[in-house]
Order: C-alpha cells, then sequence, then structure tokens
RNA sequence: GCCCUCAUCGUCCAACGGCUAGGACACCACUCUUUCAAGGUGGAGAUAGGGGUUCGAUUCCCCUUGGGGGCACCA
C-alpha cells in the first residue's frame, strides 16, 4: 500500500467512487458535477467545444451541472479576454456554464493557495519530497541523455530517460532536506511514483493501465512556490467537488499521475473519461492551417449552433441506430458515453454543410429571419452600401435603416463580436420591433420557399435576397447558359410580361397554365421559357420552382423584374456578335434595377 | 527511444461470435422532360497484414504495420 493515510477534512468529501464498473453513466443518486477546464489559448475552438459539449450532455441527461474553469496556472496569457471568447463561444453553443468561471487563484499575492496546501500535504504523507536539483541541472541531464540517443536516431525526444525517473534528492535524508531547506535553499516538490501499476476503469476507454515505472517522480510545485498543472487541477477538482472529469485523451497520461495526487491527499477519485481528438483531414491533429478553429468562426460563416452542436456530437458518438439529425434536446435524450468511440475522427466540412442545411430546412421561418437579414446587411456592406440601399423595404421594417452603428457597418461586425448571439438579435431590434407584420410574414414566407436548399445562412440569404432587392445581379454561370441567345429570350420575356399583366387570378395553378400556354403557342418547350425567367426572376440557377416563385414575388415585382431583363437582354443583343456573355472583363453584373417595387410587395399589393 | 492508446468504404457512424458487412456525407449515373446546392432511383467503394481460439471471427487472444497522444519547475 504506496499511500499513505493522511487526515483530510470531510466537508470537502466528493461522492466516493464505487468499484463496479458503470459503463459510463452516471450512478444512481450520484450528484454529477463535471467541468469543462479549457485553457485559455484566445477562443473556443472545435475540439474543446466537442469536448465541452459532452461535459455538457453528460450533466443535463443526469441533472447535474457544469462549470467552467479556465485553466492557467501560468501567467503569461491574459485572462479576461481569453475567458470572455471561450464564453461567448459556449453562449453561441447554448452552453451556459452553472455559476461563475472559476479561475485557479494561483496568483494570489499571498496567503496559503489551496494549492500549496496540498503540496504541503503530500509533503506530510510522504508522498512527496523535496527536489534540490535546479531547473538547469535538470534540462543539462536532459539533454545529455537525449545527445546520446541522437547518435543512433535523430528523433529522439528529451525527457527520454526521465520516464523512469529516480531522483537522486528521493535518496535524501528527511532531516538533511528540511535541514536544506530551513536554510533557504530552494527546492522543488518531487512526488513518488509507485512500484505498482496504476489503472483506472475509464468511461470511455475501459480498464486503463499504467505499468510501473512508467511514470516517473513529477513535480507538481516549482521552486518559487506555484503549482504545477497536475497538481492545479487535481486541487481544484477537489475543491469543486467534480464527480467526473471529462477531457481529451491527450490528457490520458495525465491520470496516473493525478490519481496519485488522489490517493495521497486521501480523496475518493472522481470517474474519468478521455474523448478522442478531432483531426483535420489530412489526420493531423486539427489546427489553423485546417481553417477554421474558432467555433465563432463557424457562427460568422452562416453556420447555426444546433448544426454545430450536431455535428460536434456525432464526430465520435452516435445513437446505435441511422440516426443523424438531432435537435439539441434529442440529443440530451439520447447521449451517453457508453457509445462515444476511442477512435480519433476527421472533422469533415462537407458533411458539416449538409448537417447545417439539414438544420436550416427545419428551422421555423421566424427564427431565420434575424440571421437573413443580418446577412443581407454584411453581404450589402461588401459592395460598400447599406441594406437600407439595397434591401429597403426589409431595412426599414426591421429597423436597421434608423441604426446608424448597424446599418453602416464596419464597427457593427465588432460591436457583434462582444455580445453574445441572442444580445446581437436584440441589438438588430428583430425581436419586438419588427415593424411592419406585413413584411415580416412576407419575409417568412419567402424563407420557408427557399429555405431547403441552402447550407449555410448566407447561402440563405442569397436565396432571399432577390424577393426583395431594389436591383439583382446576374449570375455570369446563369447568364450563359440560359441566356445564351439574347435575342430570343428578349422577345419571349416580352410575351410572357404581357400575358401575366393580363392574368386575372394570380395563381400558381393559373401560372402554370399560362405560361405552359404561351410555351405552346410559342411552339417551344415549356423550358426555353421557364428557364430563362428564372434568370430573370432570381438572377441565379440555384431557385425554388418557378411558379411558387412567382406566386410569392407578387406580380408587380415579376413585372418589374422582365423589364429589367429585357432592358438587359436587347443590350446584350445589340452588341456585335453577341448572344454570348463577354466573359473576359464585362460586368460581372447587370444592371437590373426594379426601383421602389421591391420593397415591402405582397402579393396583394401586387394584384 | 520509452510509455499509453487507437484501427470497418475517401470521411462520419452501424453490425448479442452467425443472413449478401448496413446507413449518412462526398463521388458517379439516371430521373423529376423547370433550374439547383433541393427531391427520387441506382452505382462504385471497407473489415490494415499475419497467426491463433472456434463448427463459424469485423467481433475474442497474440504478433507485425500504421496513426494519434504523452514522456517539462507547459497546460
Amino acid at each position: 500500500m504506496p499511500t499513505e493515510e493522511f487526515p483530510t477534512r470531510s466537508d470537502e468529501a466528493i461522492p466516493m467512487r464505487s468499484d463496479e464498473t458503470t459503463g459510463g453513466e452516471a450512478r444512481d443518486g450520484m450528484t454529477v458535477r463535471v467541468r469543462f477546464a479549457p485553457s485559455p489559448t484566445g477562443f473556443l475552438h472545435v475540439g474543446g467545444a466537442r469536448t465541452a459539449l459532452y461535459n455538457w450532455l453528460f450533466a443535463q441527461r443526469n441533472g447535474g451541472e457544469f462549470i467552467l474553469r479556465v485553466e492557467d496556472t501560468d501567467r503569461r496569457r491574459s485572462r479576461p479576454e481569453h475567458t470572455r471568447a471561450i464564453l461567448d463561444g459556449l453562449a453561441w453553443l447554448g452552453m451556459i456554464p452553472d455559476g461563475d468561471p472559476a479561475f485557479q487563484p494561483v496568483f494570489q499575492a499571498d496567503g496559503v493557495s489551496r494549492h500549496r496546501a496540498d503540496a504541503r500535504r503530500l509533503l506530510a504523507a510522504g508522498a512527496a519530497y523535496r527536489c534540490f536539483c535546479t531547473a538547469d541541472e535538470l534540462k543539462k541531464e536532459r539533454e545529455e541523455t537525449v545527445r546520446r540517443r541522437m547518435a543512433r536516431k535523430v528523433a529522439a525526444r528529451d525527457g527520454q530517460r526521465e520516464g523512469s525517473r529516480r531522483d537522486p534528492c528521493r535518496l535524501l535524508d528527511p532531516a538533511e532536506s528540511a535541514a536544506r531547506a530551513e536554510v533557504g535553499e530552494p527546492f522543488a516538490l518531487r512526488v513518488k511514483a509507485p512500484d505498482e501499476a496504476i489503472g483506472w476503469d475509464d468511461m470511455i476507454h475501459g480498464p486503463m493501465s499504467y505499468p510501473a515505472g512508467s511514470i516517473g517522480d513529477f513535480i507538481v510545485l516549482r521552486s518559487d512556490g506555484t503549482p504545477v498543472y497536475n497538481l492545479a487541477a487535481v486541487s481544484d477538482d477537489i475543491h469543486s467537488m467534480i464527480s467526473h472529469v471529462i477531457r481529451g485523451d491527450d490528457h490520458l497520461s495525465n491520470t496516473p499521475k493525478q490519481i496519485l495526487i488522489y490517493r495521497a491527499l486521501g480523496k475518493p477519485l472522481p470517474d474519468f473519461g478521455h474523448v478522442p481528438m478531432i483531426r483535420g483531414p489530412d489526420g493531423k491533429r486539427l489546427s489553423k492551417r485546417h481553417g477554421a478553429m474558432s467555433v465563432t468562426d463557424y457562427r460568422d460563416d452562416g453556420y447555426l449552433p444546433e448544426g454545430m452542436i450536431n455535428f460536434l456530437a456525432l464526430l465520435g458518438w452516435s445513437p446505435g441506430d441511422d440516426r443523424e439529425v438531432f435537435g439539441v434536446d434529442e440529443l440530451v435524450e439520447a447521449f451517453s458515453f457508453r457509445r462515444v468511440l476511442k477512435k480519433s475522427a476527421v472533422f469533415d466540412l462537407d458533411k458539416f454543410g449538409w448537417l447545417n442545411g439539414q438544420h436550416i430546412a427545419r428551422s421555423p421561418a421566424d427564427s431565420l429571419a434575424g440571421p437573413v437579414v443580418e446577412a443581407l446587411t454584411g453581404i450589402a456592406r461588401q459592395s460598400g452600401r447599406t441594406i437600407a440601399e439595397t434591401h429597403p423595404g426589409l431595412a426599414e421594417n426591421y429597423g436597421l435603416a434608423s441604426n446608424p452603428s448597424l446599418a453602416d457597418g464596419a464597427e457593427s461586425d465588432e460591436r457583434r463580436r462582444m455580445q453574445p448571439a441572442d444580445e446581437s438579435a436584440q441589438a438588430l431590434g428583430l425581436a419586438k420591433n419588427a415593424g411592419s407584420a406585413d413584411t415580416a410574414k412576407r419575409l417568412a414566407e419567402v424563407i420557408d420557399l427557399v429555405k431547403c436548399r441552402p447550407r449555410t445562412l448566407h447561402a440563405l440569404a442569397r436565396q432571399v435576397s432577390p424577393f426583395f432587392a431594389k436591383s439583382i445581379d446576374y449570375d455570369e454561370d446563369a447568364v450563359a447558359r440560359f441566356w445564351k441567345n439574347a435575342g430570343e429570350c428578349a422577345g419571349h420575356m416580352r410575351h410572357l410580361a404581357t400575358r401575366l399583366a393580363e392574368i386575372v387570378s394570380w395563381d400558381t395553378g393559373v401560372l402554370e397554365r399560362e405560361i405552359r400556354g404561351l410555351a405552346a403557342e410559342l411552339g417551344v418547350g415549356a423550358g426555353r421559357i421557364i428557364n430563362p425567367l428564372r434568370v430573370a426572376l432570381m438572377g441565379q440557377s440555384v431557385a425554388p420552382g418557378i411558379f411558387d416563385m412567382l406566386a410569392t414575388m407578387g406580380r408587380g415585382l415579376v413585372l418589374e423584374r422582365l423589364a429589367d431583363a429585357v432592358r438587359f437582354l436587347d443590350a446584350r443583343a445589340a452588341l456585335p456578335g453577341s448572344s454570348l456573355p463577354d466573359s473576359s472583363n464585362g460586368p460581372r453584373r447587370g444592371t437590373a434595377d426594379s426601383g421602389q417595387r421591391a420593397a415591402g410587395l405582397g402579393r396583394g399589393a401586387a394584384t
């Protein structure tokens, strides 16, 4: 029995770990308390987000608590902003930590920090000893061993002998050790590695074991009195009464060391679960060169938080059947560590996109309205305009035009970054002050019409745009493909305009009959009319069914878009040699301008 | 180098030791004779290799190979 008994305060006791295997589930009657403990790198990256998610899901599932602790025993980095960024990412995903974020009280100027007190206990219990070696000596020694191996393999890493290190200081006579400390000789505190294997039953990996000798004596307290990670983590987890330590499996080899500390402190062990890492498409650990790292980058790229949650959950876990599209509540319901995989997964943006599209398609239109207007604002900004100019109806009705800081631009982006998503939606005035109920209703109608296709909110916005835009751009490829013969198209569009102007009842069925009828009269396939018409209305080839589109757009706007198209096509036809678009240097966007009517036109207004 | 760990289509997941190894993304083809990034149908595509155990192995054991992580007075 390597563990000396050491008196502990019983009020700090956490639920005792029993011996039976739990299969990754919380035991009955146990209070679940988990924590997410990222190091403050400046943002919440996707790997961390998934670790947080598994913690959070587990807490939700078991009615437990989920707390955030910023892991920073290293004073290099500034905590407030980084904590803010992480909180921001978590908030966007809807994982709100219980209570305030905890910090490791490492740098409290005076007093006996908990960490130091625990270190002292380790020493008193005989589980640790003073090491008087200087950092320089150790470094030199390490380099020495490395150099020796280097002769054979260049790839040798430092610390290779460290693994089985038995520090000479361990052999020091306790009296001598104490005497040297007394005189003021600096020392670090080193925990004695045991002569037996250390194992535990991992929630994900099952039985784990590190053989005797594979762990060397390791430092827990620096000579300046500050704790090293392994001590701080254990100390804090005990203090916070963490019942389940769920973290990335890059911590796997820290666990036996931490178990040693728990034992030496006489504290019951929490359950440990080590979730696999997420890799990039090249199989390497996910990093910047694989693209976006921060979850908020995905927010800015038009992904939905529930899409991100769903995708992350599926990276390494499945419900066991074929279900893939999950709402957050369904996930909480279905999640279990029993089905979390041990192997690392590759982050696949294609699948994420598909899944996000599924979530967009399932989202109620009114929850999509805010983000769409926001995206449209961004698109307008890119061309140096404001949404008030590009989509007047939406701007007025959504109160954007009247809010200069948001309507024009540049700093609004930053402003948004500083606040969680829901606050930002409120700042946009979408929730309450939604102007005309008519526009809101119409926007919802349009969104419902187009939302089955796009994979991101930006793509959704591009689909919605033509229904409200003052003018539209003609996509080069669409023009090349469907407006190949400008003269003929112009003719067809003229006929169409005349016909549509006369229709009595502006209704999907009638529209279809009329248009097919027109095609027949002109002696062409319906496609010869419909395809060019689509380009005239949307400026792009990806679009909903044409008759629904016509019905939703309303007659007024349709006729104006047709007039614009005719103007554009006539100009094209007049160019020398040109039924083909000038692909070399022609302006990418057409000059259509449907004037004021685009704004706020419902079917009623149009007829 | 040492320790730990992982291994099913390109990718993400299924398959009490027992049907022809299943689904999803991506890809290809066809189709919806109205586009499409949407829908529908079909196709190609995997148990890393070698030994065992067993009537029978994707599944259990061993070895090899390959990937990942760790081995700090970093976290």
